[in-house]
DNA sequence: GAATTGCGATATGTCGAGAAAATGAAGCTG
DNA sequence: CAGCTTCATTTTCTCGACATATCGCAATTC
């Protein structure tokens, strides 16, 4: 009875927990884009060994989190607006594709969840236009939601993992160019007439709508010069 | 494309190497679907160390062709006909959107791969319906490239990585599906005819017809029972 | 003075042994 | 006889130390 309890807490390996904090880390920006991963340092800051420290950074350069060089070590994945482009070209023909099928074989529960999600998107949304400070953790979780519950329905869930990969890819753009771009946006529209055509089942306005909402990041970002050339810089100011 | 021929053999980490290896011998068959994969047994094939080992199995758990359960260890991912639906529905999404972009922006030097790959397959699907026996190695690796080469141009790198990663997973359902339900299928025919629209720069033909052509191959595989549960693992028959 | 080359220092990659956990079987209890 | 507990075996996971490769620096040479 309890094992099960303190498998799901104490089971963990320690290879997967040191996999899980450095891809919040990376993805959160608390690991800079192209900061050198020296185990050394890793161990002293995580405090577990060199051997599951090496396990998750392989995972996350499979990923794409991270870049694995021979016998050079690991660096976190620099940012550039080239490759975001790249990655949204991907990311937005899966997400329609995704949402598409989801409009089209979503039922009641898939319904409500959008509903749900909308919700607290719509309230996040308000937050963030109003105060553009500590609003990002959560504003981030609510948009997941929100784009994860209107796909949810699609029945391929191997559709679902590459679009979460590609969706956390990112999630490290995003955070940088949210804040920059911000007025010129109106996000709650944005989200609640996605939400609007996904339940009034218009797969194409939705797909359409949704394919605007991602071009409208990408645009954004486009402008921004964060500095993510592959120098590794070290601090970042928050 | 691959880098230098010597480094990259000399300066290979084992761990790559192990990767590689695995890779290959999971895809091909050479380790069945369910075997459980102990590290004492591959350290003794492979002759490779725990750690290495480990680590190439991590990323192949990452890839979807291991499976990595908790304190129990590494085993191949089953063979499910579900999954492969799944699968189906993503890689054929992907493709097709890839091929839409690439036959929008592919140039000449496309259009030449294109034609190069299709002759290649013209000749392998000929000597596949002719003797079914030896031909996969080769044929496999002209489809492999018929298919890259269509979708080469697309501009998008992550497009193509996210699409060589689910083709590979779905290159261990193919080879069980291809032999069975050979006779009912004009292989050549189907490619041919993709190649012919990509060049004619017919894209909603080409994306029309690979639909189909993933599809026919999903509905073979349907039908074959291959004992891919997970349940005749290297257990000693009694 | 510039380029090269050899050497030292640092960091990465790998191995073997030990600790933690799971599996399976025997023994005990109701 | 069934179910639970206990214990031994097997396997996985983690750590510390060694071997190997890379990078920076200084000395040497043309």
């Amino acid at each position: 009875m309890q094992t099960r309890e303190k498998e799901a807490l104490d089971g963990e390996t320690l290879s997967e927990a040191a996999y899980k904090r450095l891809r919040r880390d990376i993805i959160i920006g608390a690991r800079p884009p192209g900061e050198r991963l020296r185990i050394e340092k890793l161990k002293a800051i995580y405090a577990i060994g060199p051997t599951p420290l090496r396990e998750a950074l392989q995972k996350l350069a499979q990923d794409g989190l991270v870049l694995s060089e021979g016998n050079r070590g690991f660096t976190v994945a620099p940012l550039d607006p080239a490759e975001f482009n790249d990655l949204n070209v991907a990311r937005t023909a899966i997400e329609k594709e995704a949402l598409r099928l989801s409009i089209q074989r979503g039922g009641d529960v898939w319904e409500a969840r959008v509903v749900a999600a909308a919700y607290i998107m719509s309230k996040e949304d308000a937050a963030l236009a109003a105060a553009r400070d500590s609003v990002t953790d959560s504003w981030e979780r609510a948009n997941t939601e929100f784009h994860a519950a209107l796909v949810s329905a699609c029945g391929s869930n191997w559709l679902l993992r590459v679009r979460a990969g590609l969706h956390d890819l990112c999630e490290r753009y995003r955070r940088v160019s949210v804040y920059q771009k911000l007025g010129s946006r109106d996000l709650a529209t944005e989200h609640a007439e996605i939400a609007e055509a996904a339940i009034a089942r218009d797969a194409d306005r939705a797909c359409n709508l949704t394919e605007q909402h991602f071009a409208l990041t990408a645009s954004a970002l486009a402008e921004s010069d964060f500095s993510g050339d592959g120098r590794h810089l070290d601090r970042r100011t928050a």
